[in-house]
DNA sequence: TTGTAGGCGTTATCAC
DNA sequence: GTGATAACGCCTACAA
């Protein structure tokens, strides 16, 4: 922080003002002559005077400001998310920040964000903060609200996507196509998303009276590397099913890969679906079947809640927002 | 902000002691006798006392946080450029957070973390932020560094990537491979990138005493909305070219789906390159030859350069980092 | 080992 | 209209 920066002190001097009176006429108060208020304003100009916010924040005890906490800042589709936090925060007159985090200590940035006030309220969308610092740091006057999370807390608001409708679905789906054989792969153990989808998995298969193959249970991590080898891993198991449900697009996309490598035609041979119609879905071939998770709306919603909040409204019921299946060309009548 | 939140006082209070025996306690300050600190650190827990980040930051006169400030947050290849200063901050020890200067008014979250010394560095890779406010907001203690912008500045330092050298060689490779007729379609009028990437474009072209055709100019604003109606427009008029060089990828990925749809094939028809390989490029069909961006490096080379500044070493060069051809199916052998 | 006092840069409440 | 003064929450000489 600069050290030699003109203070509202070095203004006033210049002035031969009181400070208190240079605060008033900086912030437009009526009382002060405009006579004066000229005055200082060009002083303050030739000092390069800046106001400093962090003196500002302290004295009000707000900052105007809340935070959104992701993982990963740039994953392929918190794009819209952002989005839909900064729209309404900006119509709100709040300031956005996000944070990432993924790198260094597991939550440092949030505790430095959440726990020393510095936002007035946050939306978080990352596993690797844990339920303990978010029910901590959450306060009447610090509002959280939680994505894809099931943690019910004093001042603490819960947005969730409907995965278990959406893995229903894409079931279905596949189901309806004649496919009967349909593997489901799952992510990262701990994640509650997988498991959700699976258990709309599950009772598709069941409603069908289709003995479920075990899930399988080499996780992918969620990552195209992982999707890569459980797809060799499948063929060379000779285990090959009729559909692949993989449990988020990006190891779906690893699969497709694999299968293509060997010659298993996509979804001649094997469907494969997906989850969360990432931007690339669109694109790969055969394009991906998979499920829309509305991100925009997921933002935009989470923003409200902090706001309603903020505002005195603590009876906020968690929302379920509902997915949309896509079908594309890597699911056909089979 | 909290308002009933305790205070380091009510610690104080609480424990019988002076606020400042307190707070030396809380920083493991060795004077204070081991047993009063475990009671203060007790009496602390007990009340839920969470240090004020803000009121610290403005006494410790630092915030330990940089910024880097984002036209839009999470568009398509930023994930790699914030991970890259991510990386380099969190080993510094600094905190990282980003804000998008898009939604709202333009400045109001550069003024913010920048001119109101929220942070003490920042990285800015966001047109719409003026170079006024970059040149106003920096100082000896807070440097900026500024990407992909021409500004040279008192304690602002720029990273640039080659985008004249890019143009250069992907021009060159679409001549070697034999094109001449080829059109360059350039994005928004101000876009300093766009320029540059012609200029090479340009100079290829005269390498090789080729004829160049005028720059196409109903611009595309980078999207591939725009590059759609360009394309549309340049079969309709009836001038289609060998070749088409399109100043960003989105905007050719825009273009070689117009022309598909007409079908006039890619690359057998006319060959379409971009620039910036974007995610999607590797997936559509067919497959984008553009040049790339190192934008990692780009993240990481422009936090060195903060904390290099930070360190009082002003001696920054600008630097220019190479781009990368990536050949690939939408350009062929003529 | 602990306490007192002052200051970081603002703003708000009083007086004058 | 303008000026002292106190406060926001924390840290740090310097005293005791």
């Amino acid at each position: 922080m600069q050290k030699n920066m003109s203070t509202i002190k070095d203004v006033a001097k210049a002035a031969k003002l009181a400070v208190s009176t240079v605060s008033l006429a900086l912030n437009n108060d009526p009382r002060v002559k405009e006579s004066t208020r000229r005055r200082v304003l060009e002083i303050a100009q030739g000092l390069q005077y800046r106001p400093n916010g962090i003196a500002r924040d302290l004295k009000a005890r707000r900052t105007d400001t809340v935070c959104i906490l992701l993982h990963d800042l740039g994953g392929p589709f918190y794009s819209e998310l952002i989005r839909g936090v900064q729209d309404v925060a900006t119509s709100n007159k709040y300031n956005t920040i996000a944070s990432g985090t993924g790198g260094g200590h597991i939550g440092s940035a949030a505790v430095r964000l959440l726990s020393e006030r510095r936002v007035d309220g946050a939306i978080i969308l990352a596993p690797d903060v844990d339920d303990e610092t978010i029910i901590h740091a959450a306060g009447k006057d610090l509002p959280i609200v939680v994505l894809d999370r099931n943690l019910l807390a004093e001042n603490v608001y819960s947005v969730l996507v409907d995965n278990e409708r959406g893995g229903y679905e894409v079931t279905k789906h596949l189901l309806n196509l004649g496919y009967r054989n349909i593997v489901f792969v799952c992510g990262p153990s701990d994640s509650l998303d997988s498991e959700l989808r699976y258990r709309g998995y599950e009772t598709a298969m069941n409603e069908f009276h289709v003995q479920k193959s075990k899930r399988f249970d080499y996780c992918g991590h969620f990552t195209e590397e992982g999707g890569y080898s459980i797809g060799k891993l499948l063929s060379a198991m000779g285990i090959l099913p009729d559909a692949v449900f993989s449990a988020n697009d990006e190891m779906a996309i690893g699969i497709m890969k694999s299968f293509i490598e060997i010659g298993i035609r996509v979804p001649e041979d094997v469907a494969v679906v997906g989850f969360d119609n990432i931007p690339i879905s669109e694109y790969v071939q055969p394009s991906l079947t998979t499920v829309r998770q509305p991100m925009y709306d997921m933002g935009a919603v989470a923003a409200q809640f902090l706001f309603q909040a903020l505002n005195g409204n603590s009876e906020l019921q968690p929302v379920l927002l509902p997915t949309e299946l896509i079908v594309r060309n890597s699911s056909q009548v089979k």
